[in-house]
RNA sequence: CGGGGCGUAGCGCAGCCUGGUAGCGCACCUGCCUUGGGAGCAGGGGGCCGUAGGUUCAAAUCCUAUCGCCCCGACCA
């Protein structure tokens, strides 16, 4: 292809609004163009590279047993509410009505449609188990879009389902999905981190999420260095240190005791009237679990985690509870107290225990209890792990060190789902076991975020001149950088081009722009081979050959220039296959 | 949805406080010249100053509303 017909356009200035470097790199590189928040639009650029992506993705699932299918965006909203999500899911779920006034949806997701397929082809234990996947647009409503492709409200997702005669099959072939998608980031140029992630009120036996660490990523998962245990801080359990004595014995303890604390709003302001440190206090919030008010309480050094306080209580909505609720239950906002309240569900985390005293809120204004004893001043009945893990705490999977957080972007997630679709009240997919009685389908649900894919390579491969992609995704192999215009130059540059384009996706840098311009241009959209073609190098017959990833420059004499190039792009696309986390393979 | 910031040429910005003919750099077009790291000279095109009201003789500038975009948080199958 001819740069000059290739419709980049590159910008010298990065936008304003770009922040991350991926974000950055895709405008600057007339990769991608944004149409409006969270939504954009694939230069051919852009899509070259997607394209790549969605092969490789195509080439491992199929080694797998994968089907490739292509289901509607537009869905009867009916579906939907089978499986209930038409209700549990909130705003980012686009719901409309065509002309006849029937109720659709955009689905950002294919369970309900795809187990629909099942539902009428699936008759057999001779037809499972079977593995059908898609990549195809989803749409999602985000609150709030970010970073470029990293978040947004419209993309190409690869949505895999699995379906299984049993939860063992699942089991079975869960692991191969996991390698697969293990490969499918190392051949992008990805060490990914399976970490254990949440699964909440989906149910299931097992659930991970690949993440990429990165700065620029919006989750936290837990890494522990000595046993390697990861998971997100969502779900992640680590030890609850026990807290230093503070003087008082349990066994005699003193009577709870009422202080007033005026004007003292904030717990640092509290911790100085107490002269106490913050596990001394317990911290009460109150949520609105499916409409019933429940009060979560940890010690005064945690905080809560709402995701797993929601996973405790199987509740599909959760919120912070309004100040109206709690006024009208006779809580009071701000001195919200487990003592002395009735009628309202409690859930204590686990890191309170009923052998310490502490201070909590008295449920009216500028009151505080001091010595409060749990099983005395209150019952600790319901307890639960309810706490986010924090940086720093003890591994709970060896013990023998210390958990680090991380940021990460999430470069995909599997899942079994288990027979959450396919149960008699949702979907209600049988199939008929050998011994001829009806079974419910098991199934497993994978998922890839092809864009935020791309996003996330250049976030890990760039430098301050641009992106650097690996052979297996980018745009284009080689870009030939014809500096000067001299007839002789033009020759070897068209013969270069000619010739090299039989066996490699060539970009000719055709323009008669300035050296400066070309070779920057080159190095932002992170072609992995640069040959040079110029006057000088033109009279003694070489190339020069620069490899972007690495900054290597060679000086090639032009007949040696195909055999030369095969081995250096033998050299990059073995540096991927042989990355150690290839040998995971099961 | 809460907090903060920003909307002026394709991109980056100044002008706004203190109202009075809309500017700069890059990009773009024409010509000459130049070709190893975003060249030079000359000429040229491009604007409903986000939008709508209001104040005023006069609004990019002051007031009100609204829309859009970005960042932080909440939320996120």
């Amino acid at each position: 292809m001819r740069y000059s017909q290739a419709f980049i356009h590159t910008l010298f200035e990065a936008p304003k609004e770009a922040e991350t470097p991926s974000h950055i790199f895709l405008l600057r590189g007339s990769f991608v163009y944004p149409l409006a928040a969270g939504l954009y639009s694939l230069l051919p650029l852009g899509h070259r590279a997607v394209e790549k992506i969605k092969r490789i993705i195509r080439e491992e699932l199929d080694a797998i047993g994968g089907l490739e299918v292509t289901m509607p965006v537009v869905n009867p909203a009916e579906l939907w509410k089978k499986t209930g999500r038409y209700f549990n899911i909130g705003d980012e779920l686009i719901r409309f009505k065509d002309r006849r006034d029937r109720q659709f949806v955009l689905a950002m997701t294919h369970e309900e449609v795809v187990t629909d397929m099942a539902k009428q082809f699936v008759r057999s234990y001779r037809d499972l188990p079977v593995m059908l996947y898609q990549i195809q647009t989803k749409i999602r409503d985000e609150a709030r879009p970010r970073a470029g492709l990293l978040r947004v409200r419209e993309f190409q997702m690869k949505d895999a389902y699995s379906f299984h005669p049993d939860f063992e099959d699942l089991d079975g072939y869960y692991p191969r999905m996991f390698n697969a998608y293990l490969r499918i980031f190392a051949r992008c140029g990805l060490k990914s981190t399976p970490i254990e992630a949440d699964s909440g009120i989906m149910g299931g036996s097992g659930s991970h999420e690949f993440m990429l660490e990165s700065e620029n990523g919006e989750d936290h998962f837990v890494l522990c260095p000595a046993c390697g245990y990861s998971a997100n801080t969502e779900k992640a359990v680590g030890v609850k240190p026990g807290r230093p004595p503070c003087g008082e014995k349990a066994g005699e303890a003193p009577a709870l005791e009422k202080v007033s604390t005026p004007g003292v709003k904030t717990i640092a302001g509290l911790m100085r009237f107490f002269e106490a440190s913050e596990e001394h206090f317990l911290k009460a919030v109150a949520y609105v679990a499916d409409g019933q008010l429940v009060l979560a309480v940890v010690r005064g050094d945690f905080s809560v985690s709402v995701t797993k306080l929601a996973a405790h209580l199987k509740a599909v909505q959760l919120d912070y509870a309004v100040e109206k609720t709690l006024l009208e239950t006779g809580l009071n906002a701000g001195f919200l107290s487990p003592v002395g309240i009735s009628g309202v569900r409690i859930v204590f985390d686990t890191s309170i225990t009923g052998l310490e005293l502490y201070i909590a809120g008295a449920n009216e204004p500028d009151m505080h209890l001091k010595n409060v004893l749990p099983g005395r001043d209150f019952e600790l009945k319901e307890r639960a792990d309810i706490a986010e893990v924090r940086e720093g705490d003890r591994c709970s999977a060896c013990g023998q060190a210390d958990l680090q957080i991380k940021r990460g972007i999430e470069l995909g997630h599997t899942f079994k789902l288990g027979i959450k679709y396919t149960a008699g009240d949702s979907m209600d997919v049988t199939y008929l076991n050998g011994a001829g009685e009806p079974n419910t389908v098991v199934m497993g649900c994978y998922g890839i975020g092809v864009e935020r894919l791309l996003a996330s390579v250049i976030e890990r491969c760039h430098d301050a001149a641009g992106m650097q992609f690996p052979v297996a995704i980018a745009p284009y192999h080689i870009i030939i950088s014809q500096l000067g215009n001299q007839p002789e130059v033009v020759a070897m540059a068209e013969r270069l081009y000619a010739q090299l384009g039989s066996s490699r996706e060539v970009l000719y840098d055709d323009r008669s722009e300035s050296p400066g311009v070309k070779l920057k241009d080159a190095d932002l959209i992170g072609i992995p081979v640069r040959l040079v073609v110029s006057r000088k190098l033109e009279k003694s017959g070489d190339v020069e050959i620069k490899i972007r990833q690495t900054g290597e420059v060679r000086i090639c004499p032009e007949r040696d220039l195909e055999a030369t190039l095969e081995a250096i792009f033998k050299e990059l696309e073995i540096s991927i296959q042989n990355l150690p986390y290839m040998d995971e393979r099961a």
